[in-house]
RNA sequence: GGCGGGGUGGCAGAGUGGUCAUGCAGCGGCCUGCAAAGCCGUCCACGCCGGUUCGAUUCCGACCCCCGCCU
């Protein structure tokens, strides 16, 4: 008989839903540790826009995968499902429960569903078709990749820059089309037994008024300085991946003199809005939720209350 | 009070006697190494009342409101 499988919490609702105080909360009761999901806190040095937990947050329970890169370097959902399942693994060694929260439904997906085996990201490579994009146009490229991969080319619209620029150059690296490859999964399982709980807004306009709160609070905090000290301590350029990330795109553009700060507010809560609708999309598509209403008052002590019950009665030692 | 200009969707802003502005926001969706990214789709309108007309957001008149100048 197969050994029963190690249990993990995976947390997840959208940006401003309260992801932070209940997964502290849980971390503090049912004997865990918690591992961001979340692609924007892997970059070091960028504290206010990304509303990363401060320090005396962070030390009220362990956290995993927050500070890994500058923000000069580019992550990805792969290295995320590696660097999950490497802290998982080592946190139930140490007899403890993985608390996976996050808002980065991408990496939630790839760490539960795995991500087939294909090169990894070959920045000189993107730069180059990125130069032929600029004078041909991606609806050329996308020509192309219709003569290398019909199947991928035909699920994507011409005007998909991105994934037309991953599809040719996986073609380009590998000498295959890419959706020859898709069946080929990683062989490391998500072997875990996992609670998936989301945070979802019962009324969408509380949940926008919270999020507009909440960035005016980060102007007032200080996320202009903190672009402006970024810009002066990296090589940036407003395409790399960290300066595109929620506020911090519209605070370089507002540092560039682009608009006034009253646009940068608009702007900025605009995306963060937009960004919500985008991680609810994906919640929606995922079945079998426990659904937790982020509004609701007594949040925290319900999902724990909640996730312990589930602790129990599957044998594991809840605190 | 007089003269001039104007009132268009949540906002900005074109335009036309008879299918469409457009942008932003909102809403729905897609998603395999950039994902807080990238992409697709979509609702909402012509200040008010009357007239002309087969048909008026568009033309005419009255009225209301706004802006500017003058008294």
């Amino acid at each position: 008989m197969a050994k029963p499988l190690p249990a993990a919490i995976l947390l997840m609702g959208p940006t401003a839903s309260g992801k932070t105080g209940v997964a502290i909360e849980l971390a503090q009761h049912l004997n865990g540790e918690i591992v961001s999901v979340d692609s924007a806190l892997v970059y070091r040095d960028m504290n206010i826009g990304t509303a990363k937990p401060d320090a005396k947050t962070l030390s009220s329970a362990p956290h995993h995968l927050i500070d890994l890169i500058d923000p000069t370097q580019s992550y990805s959902a792969a290295q995320f499902r590696r660097d999950a399942l490497n802290t998982m693994s080592e946190i139930t060694a140490r007899g403890r429960i993985p608390i996976l929260a996050g808002g980065t439904m991408l990496y939630f997906k790839a760490l539960m569903e795995g991500i087939s085996t294909l090169p990894h990201a070959d920045p000189d490579l993107r730069l180059e078709i990125e130069d032929r994009a600029k004078k041909q146009g991606w609806p050329a490229l996308h020509a192309e990749l219709s003569a290398l991969d019909p199947a991928t080319a035909a699920r994507l619209k011409p005007t998909d820059a991105q994934r037309i620029q991953r599809a040719l150059e996986v073609c380009y690296l590998t000498g295959a089309p890419m959706s020859q490859q898709f069946g080929k999964r990683s062989a490391d399982d998500f072997a875990y037994d996992a609670l998936p709980i989301a945070l979802l807004p019962s009324d969408r306009s509380e949940l926008h008024q919270r999020i507009n709160a909440r960035f005016a609070a980060m102007l007032e905090s200080g996320l202009i300085d903190e672009v402006q000290h970024l810009r002066k301590e990296y090589e940036l350029a407003p395409t790399l991946p960290a300066m595109r990330a929620v506020g911090y795109r519209q605070a370089w553009d507002f540092l560039d003199g682009d608009f006034d700060r009253k646009e940068l507010a608009a702007r900025g809560m605009a995306a963060t809005r937009q960004l919500a609708k985008r991680q609810l999309t994906w919640l929606r598509a995922i079945a079998k939720l426990v659904v937790f209403d982020c509004l609701e008052k007594k949040l925290a002590p319900s999902v724990t209350d909640y996730a312990g019950h589930w602790l129990k009665g599957k044998n594991f030692r809840v605190m």
